[in-house]
DNA sequence: TTGTATGCGTTATCAC
DNA sequence: GTGATAACGCATACAA
């Protein structure tokens, strides 16, 4: 835009050399008091910022990371977004989000680049790290051009992946125990009494999906329940979705209770339920695995479980920063997911205060 | 974390010069086709990825834009944010993402950064351009440190506002039409007979609420009803304060429909009128001024303004690439809000109409 | 405490 | 077509 100013012209007006604008810049102590304040001076009246691209070139240290996700408007990936963000300005990181659109609401593929594409991006922009999470990523079958571009940038930065472990690559995983929450929202379904017990939402093939409904089955055979097809109806994540899955649901036989694999879905479910004029709990009680912002405001409250993303996210960036610094990465334990009772199962909550 | 490839190594493998390497790299039609494919095996084979610093440096452009906004969890935030991203993807150009936090669900306000520190990162980086919407440029009195930085600012790099227009900047403004969405949404419940019209939802202070205030009090009057202080409750703009919100208003006199501030204020007074036994729209009428992803799908389905967002993020996008790119830009008109019927005005859905 | 010289990895302007 | 070489703006050993 403008003819920036350098390091050498603040030097010049200060009548000092550049490496003692530098020093200055970068708060260095071998700065006599009154130099330091002239400088600083110059620097102030002429609004000079250094050039983060020649720092970088310099130190090679961008200080920047990335962030690598399908859909930023979906409340999981925005919540734990906003966390990573939060966490890397603490550090003085600036962040660099990549929505690859894969598996996105509008499945607007074509417009989007390929995940892998991001790759080299993130490797010529020099970032310092990256956070991976949905998309390609959480695949049954990651492909092998995938996996080869995923170990091309592994071999030249810290990759963290948020989600569930896979062979093939050596990058840091943070996990959710997604087994566990299936656990406590079956087991609270079946201390109600619940036998008959669907399965709603979630796309196959995707590993927050099938590891939830692998557990979903080992756990109700636990139960010495029936896992019956007809129960379950995969869809994907989004509202629509979770209304289309349970209209499917509604033309067979009906299970008593559904376990739908978010709150978006569980929306979704809810006003299909009503359009067909059928109420919750008495005609279905419904539980959901994820639990996003509104989950507490809707008629019924839906019974969830909180997966604590932003503790998720603070750990990503805990273990990234460590890596970035080299610094031994001490494994805190992944959050635990907790059940939030609603009234979409038919509990009775106590006056529960608001506001 | 390794020890990169430059240019000279490239060169010097395939027994060219850098010149030449660099030609390949970028697509120069002034290399043989023999040479060209000599350069671009060596490049392969070595997976090289030219630094994006040391040609930014040299061509003084980083081909990445900022956006500051206050939470991206917000709905309306995000939506935005995703169109932006997704429009700066097909340029080829990268989008940081600077989430203030001002005015954010969880009033974080310490852990985070003021916003003018955000305008000197963006002017270290280099960034080619910046988006803001929300935070401090949305406040009805906006501070003169705070507008100082701006111009600062705006003196090195094109910035686009995606809000209401203010004096004192050289910005450039994508503005909605929030006077004609309250129009809409007023017009359709004095259609339905409703004479005592509250407001609910917003925050005092912030262009978005204030404007739409005004908007309220002077098209109340228009219609000939008189706007009443007991019909009126700011609070801001997430679901637990639409909640809180309502359950205030619920303590007076009742109107006969109220219009909240967006779907999150909406959805949770939604949830208060349910809690104190009154039902949608019969004992109250809802219209909400702005739609987020869910209103199709809650109990009663929310009659709300669709702002058209991604547009919105959309002309924001091609102004800004159009002042980067020094080109004239076309102002494109703002997009004209839209009402979306619903059933929380008591109107029989099926003759679905848009406006 | 301060200054000098060099490197960082590109692109661009020249010659050839 | 191709190849030197000078910027680009900083940090940093090394000198002084």
């Amino acid at each position: 835009m403008k003819g920036k100013k350098t390091i050498y012209q603040i030097a010049e007006e200060a009548q000092v050399s550049i490496s003692t604008v530098s020093r200055v810049l970068n708060g260095s102590p071998l700065v006599s008091p009154r130099t330091r304040a002239i400088v600083q001076d110059v620097i102030d009246r002429n609004h000079f910022s250094p050039s983060a691209l020649a720092r970088g070139l310099s130190t090679s240290k961008t200080h920047s990371i990335g962030v690598i996700l399908p859909d930023i408007t979906n409340p999981y990936f925005s919540a734990l977004f906003l966390e990573i963000e939060r966490c890397a300005a603490e550090q003085g990181y600036s962040v660099v989000l990549y929505n690859t659109m894969y598996g996105s609401y509008s499945r607007d593929f074509k417009k989007s680049l390929g995940e892998s594409a991001y790759f080299e991006i993130a490797l010529e922009e020099r970032l310092e790290g990256v956070i991976i999470t949905g998309g390609q990523i959480d695949m049954d079958e990651i492909s092998a051009d995938y996996l080869k571009a995923l170990n091309r940038l592994r071999r030249e930065m810290p990759v963290v992946i948020i989600g569930q472990e896979f062979e093939g690559s050596s990058c840091d995983f943070v996990v959710r125990d997604l087994e566990r929450g299936v656990f406590l929202a079956l087991r609270h379904l079946g201390d109600l009494g619940h036998r008959r017990i669907g399965f709603l939402g979630g796309e196959p093939g995707v590993r927050v999906t099938s590891d939830r409904f692998k557990a979903y089955k080992r756990i109700l055979a636990d139960m010495g329940l029936a896992c019956r097809p007809t129960y379950v109806h995969f869809s994907d994540y989004y509202v629509p979705s979770g209304y289309a899955a349970m209209r499917e649901q509604l033309r067979g036989p009906l299970p008593s209770a559904v376990l739908a694999i978010n709150d978006m879905v569980a929306l979704g479910a809810v006003r299909a339920l009503g359009d067909a004029g059928l109420s919750i709990p008495e005609d279905m009680a419904l539980v959901s695995c994820d639990q996003f912002f509104f989950s507490e405001y809707t008629v019924p409250r839906i019974t969830t479980l909180d997966q604590q993303n932003s503790r998720l996210g603070r750990l990503a960036m805990a273990k990234l920063m460590g890596l970035i610094r080299g610094a031994p990465e001490e494994t805190a334990a992944p959050p635990e997911p907790r059940l939030v009772l609603g009234e979409s199962c038919g509990v009775k909550l106590g006056t529960r205060s608001f506001e």
